[in-house]
DNA sequence: GTCTATACTAAGATAGAC
DNA sequence: GTCTATCTTAGTATAGAC
């Protein structure tokens, strides 16, 4: 015999990839069998191979495209302006983004042990540069007086942190509303940095 | 053949449950085998079945008695008086607890997937305890005027996110000093709520 | 071009040797 | 009372049936 129903090639891979998704944010990557995977799918193991090369890579993928995904996106949504006004837009788009791919999001922080060294090593780059960015952002409103902190890459390690248990936390009693977690969000963390706006001493001849 | 060297059952049991500490912590529960903890003490992996019952139970007593001290810390330490002033004290109490046991706080906070059902309820009650006490704390504050949250529980949980993430990232580079964290996660979490010792309205006839 | 039956490896746990 | 050799089950990945 060959196929078991109506399955579709073009149907088959994304189904794999989101079964994968869902099973390895609810029970841990190394809990979860390919078994597993292929049962939510409706197919036997072996066929996943079709779509996969392997289960490490599985993993591999659906991190790096959440952190590749966050990264553009704050590129596009970083106006620049104020520094309290890009933290402010930073905090709004860091809640509405995790809000939309939670489950991404809780493997991106909870299944790094999982990757192979070389895996391993290609997210701790991209998770050091969205970290990064947050961290000069902060440099540069501390520069500016426009906000405080002691330790900027530590602080902005704990405003990550912050941030993700407010949706992730929230994500499991309730639809996570990222409206409200947006301004819950930066009204802690805009106490945290006292972050106000600040007047420009002078534009000097750019204009 | 008996015993491997001089092996004695005083030494081999915590042996066990340190190297299993060490191993989840690092490479996570699923993925360490208990061949895995058997070569690190230097037996066969049947040997440790002697003085464990098994992995899931390992498991579950790290974690345990690791929530059971720290509330069991906190409640020592945790010396009534204005909020202001007990929150200071959580905070210190947390970091430093914590920092004395990055491992099994890892283990709390990443491992409870790997639960059984019946084990994650229990673990889910200490964790709620603990967190319900600062939450407690927080609107105990709020009403007295000493302190802002918007949502006393969902700050709990944020905060309590925050100050892991700043002895748990910090424990990667150098030794964490707790001392500096302590501080440092202070300074954040009393803008974060606006913590301030207010003069109490006039205590009625107890002194 | 798509999936099923199978091969091989390694897991957790036990029965019995010292 | 302590540990080793073994049993059973389940894992990932592949070779070949439709």
């Amino acid at each position: 015999m060959a196929r078991t129903k109506g399955s579709d090639s073009r149907v088959t891979g994304p189904r794999i990839r989101q079964a994968a998704l869902r099973l390895f944010a609810a029970h841990g990557y190394a809990a979860v069998s390919m078994r597993q995977i292929a049962g939510e799918v409706g197919v036997q193991a072996g066929a996943l191979y079709q779509y996969v090369p392997d289960k490490q890579t599985l993993l591999f993928e659906l991190i790096n495209e959440f952190l590749s995904a966050r990264v553009t996106e704050w590129r596009a949504v970083d106006g620049g302006g104020e520094p309290a006004d890009r933290l402010r837009a930073f905090v709004d788009h860091h809640i509405r983004h995790l809000s939309a791919a939670p489950e991404a999001g809780l493997l991106a922080e909870l299944e790094l042990r999982n990757l192979t060294p070389d895996n391993a090593r290609r997210i701790g780059r991209r998770r050091r540069a969205y970290e990064a960015a947050l961290s000069n952002l902060l440099e540069a409103g501390q520069a500016e007086g426009a906000l405080q902190t002691p330790d900027a890459p530590l602080t902005a390690t704990g405003l990550l942190a912050l941030l993700n248990a407010l949706v992730l936390s929230a994500s499991g009693d309730e639809p996570p509303n990222p409206r409200r977690l947006s301004r819950l969000g930066w009204r802690m963390v805009q106490r945290m940095v006292r972050a106000k706006r600040v007047r420009k001493p002078e534009p000097s001849g750019t204009g």
